[in-house]
DNA sequence: CCGCAATATGTTAGCGTTCACATCGCCTCG
DNA sequence: CGAGGCGATGTGAACGCTAACATATTGCGG
């Protein structure tokens, strides 16, 4: 046997040994250190080439006490949404110079949450991103902030909890206000579940821009984010002649809503139109193309990660504004028939 | 200040002086050892929950040389298939005691997803499960398999290689049949982008299907998983009379495609029958609802997961036959319009 | 009630890094 | 030409854990 660079991983020891210097020297060239000969840099830099080296980054944190590493927990992992915001995120903490623990919950319940964290915190991760905008986690957040930083991703952050997010109030009120514009006054509104932060806002936007515009709300009835319950909700609301004008609260629950129309006769947008929320990249080709609500998942990943790194270098609980998000005008919404 | 048990988290030597035993003898408890006796058991344990202790992994990665990790490397995370493959080898990872870490590839560039491997191994992950099936990939595995454990995520995979997958051709065969019985002869063929494994599996499977009733194909076109590629591809085929249905390679583009007949007066599926490919969920309540091809992402995860851990520990190569897709009917395919 | 096995617990070393500090050259300048 | 200083490199210890071994404690047969 050669040595001790057999069977094991190289350590610093074996490149030191081969490139003739002590592993401090090693250490130094690995973390960029400008006190290193140039001539030195070289021989290390080969021989770490040559052996394959790569740092142990298990033994680097146990020394430094920090794990470089951030935890995103999102539920709804299969959605474009949370799957855009988790690639996003995993980037953008790359980028930062985080390693990036992607942890979804296939299933909202609290006891799968709290274990996810824990396994979270079992990682050493240094913030945590909460991209579970459920009621459920507002508890939670208090007793996490003690450990460790948090960072929510939630459009209506309880006080003093650091956060990021985009207006869901907004975009709803400019859902609702380009069909108040396009003169209908019978306004139904196909709801996220309860308990859902994102489900309220859009909600309660709905209603806001109603008011502003002394308009009643129409029948309002509550999905739970899927296609299914869309088409359901939809199905109630045909029976309606009186509503001309559907606001759904995401897209999938708004394609329910138009197949449920189509399939009683309605016809969208000449007799009901039709408006989502989230703008998933298929909304623009279903039939009709779906007027909805486009959201910056990408960029609210980057932002996320920006609070969370800031949180982690010096503890701010800064909260950045919320992000706009912007109405994609599309065939499915048109004048309120006369 | 109190003892060492201040600012830093406690450690295992925190928790013996607490216990008033040894920290090997914490170290059993914490390992499940069962030579420890019952009382002295339960006053680490004790310990353990007053100090809020929680071991460290690092440093037990570091003296095990195991760091408990699966790295799982994955494309288009913002679809619904890679999204609930992630998901689903994630719980399965956690619940054979494994770390998962998810690495999303955004956009399929050899650099980026090279980059990202790097990342995987950096962190020291047992095995690597390779979600990526695209061509560029099939070079790296053998260079991998030099260094850590791979499993392909992958239909059609090299000889030798370790690998679960979905059999895309049956799935293929399958829709392309169902579209034969219902008398169809003049099937065209919506494929994916070159270099994908599924899209060529599935294109093959639609050819050989053909093939065997002795039927021409008809025309073909390349997408690139989008809807709006769909789209375009959906308008060619509309100027086709003699074209009575279409074979999409996944979900998305079947919807575009609708839509572009749609538009052009063509009635789904009176006209033109489509069937797409993955059974996305919201599939059952596009209008017309789409007759598709299931996967169960969900089962394929565990399955990698399973044969990643048996890899781990013994090192075999050992291939699972490819798990059946299932056809499922909807409205969006019916019998030739005669 | 002694001795020996078995069981329960303690002790020591070392995993691969980084940190703090020590040392070694070499150049500068009075 | 020698002291001082600075840049480059080396040394030793420690991070928190587990593995291997050493020692203490118990129980039981003779």
């Amino acid at each position: 046997m050669v040595r001790g660079e057999s069977k094991n991983a190289p350590s610093m020891a074996d490149v030191a040994a081969r490139a003739g210097v002590s592993h401090q020297t090693v250490s130094r060239v690995v973390n960029g250190s400008d006190a290193v000969r140039g001539d030195t840099r070289d021989r290390v830099l080969a021989a770490i080439e040559e052996l394959g080296y790569r740092r142990n980054k298990s033994a680097r944190a146990l020394v430094t006490r920090r794990s470089g590493r951030l935890g995103l927990l999102y539920t709804q992992p299969h959605l474009y949404g949370p799957g855009t915001l988790a690639a996003s995120v995993h980037q953008a903490g790359q980028k930062a110079g985080y390693d990036v623990i992607l942890s979804p919950v296939p299933h909202l319940e609290a006891t799968s949450a709290e274990r996810a964290i824990e396994a979270l915190l079992d990682d050493a991760v240094e913030a945590v991103l909460l991209g579970v905008s459920h009621q459920s986690f507002e508890d939670l957040v208090a007793q996490l902030a003690a450990t460790v930083e948090v960072v929510m991703i939630h459009s209506d952050p309880p006080p003093g909890v650091r956060s990021v997010g985009i207006d869901q109030h907004a975009g709803a009120v400019l859902a609702t206000q380009y069909l108040l514009d396009l003169g209908h006054r019978t306004i139904a509104h196909v709801a996220g579940p309860v308990g859902w932060i994102d489900a309220r806002q859009r909600r309660e936007g709905w209603l806001a821009a109603l008011r502003d515009s002394d308009v009643e709300p129409g029948p309002e009835i509550f999905g739970d984010w899927s296609s299914r319950s869309g088409y359901e909700a939809g199905a109630e609301i045909a029976r309606d002649p009186s509503v001309t004008a559907v606001f759904a609260a995401n897209d999938s629950m708004a394609l329910g809503v138009i197949r449920a129309l189509h399939e009683a006769g309605r016809r969208v947008p000449q007799d009901v139109s039709v408006v989502g929320f989230d703008d998933v990249p298929d909304a623009a080709y279903l039939w009709p193309p779906l007027t909805t609500v486009r959201q910056d998942f990408a960029s609210l990943g980057e932002l996320a990660v920006e609070v969370a790194t800031k949180a982690i270098a010096d503890g701010t609980v800064e909260t950045p504004p919320l992000l706009a998000p912007e109405l994609v005008v599309r065939a499915s919404a048109a004048h309120k028939p006369s």
